[in-house]
DNA sequence: TCTTATACCGGTATTTGTATCACGGTCGCG
DNA sequence: CGCGACCGTGATACAAATACCGGTATAAGA
């Protein structure tokens, strides 16, 4: 994912670090846009449309699966006529500037 | 990934279907891309401007991690001043329509 | 030559994504 | 009530992503 400096632990061992929590909250948020962008249309069709499992889809939108592959978004996106442009910029880190909004 | 209908195989207990070699191929396309967007600069700088490793990086742009995750190739796109929705529209399945471009 | 920086590669370790199965819950309809 | 569609959760299984280590190779520089 976008680790890199996820926390500065340094257990030699110690690869593929594990999620933090912010990037399951984010995961959560990004889930959730999915879901509203599906609107009325059902998991099952939306899921077909974009040629993935209608659990991958549940997982991706309840925030289970929370840093899906960029190919399965890209299909999901074009099923919702989404940007993932945008979707990633609403899933941004606070990082500089961007005055975190609350 | 965007598998789903990815060759119709029926073994019950087989889960997580191998990427298939289009995907792989369009993985080292994919990376080609971010290569040659890299331009100049090296891996590890890019790397740690988006806050991944630089043997992800490498193994991206090589074609031997063909579905990054989304989060991934955001951070990456950011850092390399690209767009998702042009990276992932370079890397479409010749699906119906289409017109292959050549 | 020696050192440094860069990139490639193989191996290893751990976590995660994707998918299938099975079950339970809710709702609307006959 | 039975039935079906939809959503949800849990367990299970396997492949893949991410990261770290060591080694190798090349080219530039002192």
């Amino acid at each position: 994912m976008d680790a890199g400096r996820r926390g500065g632990r340094r257990l030699v061992g110690m690869v593929r670090t594990p999620l933090t929590p912010w990037e399951r909250e984010r995961g959560e948020r990004f889930g959730a846009l999915l879901r509203e962008a599906r609107g009325e249309r059902s998991m099952v069709e939306v899921a077909a449309a974009a040629g993935v499992s209608a659990e991958t889809l549940r997982k991706i939108e309840t925030g289970r699966a929370p840093t899906p592959s960029f190919f399965t978004i890209a299909a999901l996106a074009f099923a919702l006529d989404l940007s993932m442009d945008e979707l990633a910029a609403a899933c941004a880190p606070p990082e500089s500037g961007e005055a975190l909004s609350a």
